[in-house]
DNA sequence: GTCTATAGATAGATAGAC
DNA sequence: GTCTATCTATCTATAGAC
């Protein structure tokens, strides 16, 4: 292992196993994202890390172990930011509304994850079926919106009895739709999804809902 | 070419220039939409057809073409069930109802018709930036959400200045979403989106929205 | 842990007879 | 329009030296 005291004895190359999986990860995680798993060279993923090939089987076995790493990888960023969802201190219709913001903004910043689950559907999710990890990670955001709409019903503020899953699934179609869908529907309908400028309100948020739900 | 009153002469093969490209089309349609762009082979869309891979090239030119016509077919599809929408003598209030009903069912009835716009997006919409059939093809849907916000406005059932885009993006964005992601979603909360056995409210349908909008 | 070189399989595309 | 045979490139994966 190379230490800050211990310089890569290779100038430019890495000795750092953490790092090293890392650095593959990252570049791994665009190739994936940019041109889709079949799509996806692990020439071209080894050429764009200081790294090389043999390393890529070294660290994760193959290309489709690789996969599933950047998908474990990519799952679990998203898990933790719902874990800082901070909404004890709102009432119910707040704190719904707090939870579409940040599924609407994490969305709009990480489109790379966004086209990595529309990648993993066209597959069957067969690599989340077949991971120990992601079977195990649970959904915060889904816990939290159980303990909100219990609070809401208690309160007598939410009457209709509607289902934790259900919800979950009508604001991650939304804020999921105009970041997956955006190129077709931007060339079909001429209008952006996602650009602000484009003038649609769905293209705003960051804390101003103004859907027009 | 080779009429009913000229059989062919190779039995079991098709000597119809119309009638060969269909076939073509309805397996490559399959294939794509199984293996994603990249994923599906030429060779194996040609095993399951009655015609050869040269054949295919001879009609399309290649692999590229032939996924954009498959595309441009299968937009085709939707469109025409859009322009048989009939919703004129019905209420704008209920209009917008039985809109959100067909595209519900008309996608839930092509879970390949969603793959393979999930795929051309994972491509950034190249095929159908590319076609000038898709530039011209319009939306049907559109024109009604059109004319039925009109209506609605004109006679002041609705109040709030809705955006016919957003109203089709939001629609489409939940009747896909629970097609499209629906083996992610699956994996990972246990909850069949599409299958209403699974007792989700977000399963039915078919003329009875029942959604908890 | 890292490198070069290469195996082994298979892809998209085409030649050319009929 | 249809067929068989094949070219050329490229991809995943690995062997083996250091």
């Amino acid at each position: 292992m190379t230490s800050v005291d211990e310089p890569a004895r290779s100038p430019g190359r890495i000795r750092d196993a953490a790092r090293t999986r890392a650095e593959i990860l990252d570049v791994a995680t665009r190739e994936f994202a940019r041109a889709g798993y079949d799509g996806a060279r692990v020439d071209d993923i080894a050429a764009r890390t200081r790294t090389t090939k043999r390393m890529i089987y070294y660290y994760f076995g193959g290309k489709e172990q690789l996969f599933t790493a950047v998908l474990e990888r990519a799952y679990g960023v998203i898990r933790e930011a719902e874990q800082q969802l901070d909404v004890e201190h709102l009432d119910p219709v707040a704190a719904i509304r707090r939870l579409a913001e940040v599924t609407f903004d994490h969305h709009e910043q990480h489109p790379d994850f966004i086209r990595l689950v529309s990648i993993e559907n066209i597959h069957g999710a067969e690599h989340i079926a077949a991971s120990e990890k992601l079977g195990r990670i649970g959904s915060p955001a889904l816990d939290v919106i159980r303990r909100i709409l219990d609070e809401g019903r208690r309160s007598g503020l939410f009457t209709a009895d509607v289902d934790a899953v259900d919800l979950h699934a009508m604001i991650s179609a939304f804020c999921f739709f105009r970041v997956s869908n955006r190129h077709t529907f931007g060339a079909l309908f001429g209008r952006d999804l996602v650009d602000p400028a484009s003038g649609s309100t769905t293209g705003r948020c960051s804390g101003t809902w103004s859907s027009p739900i």
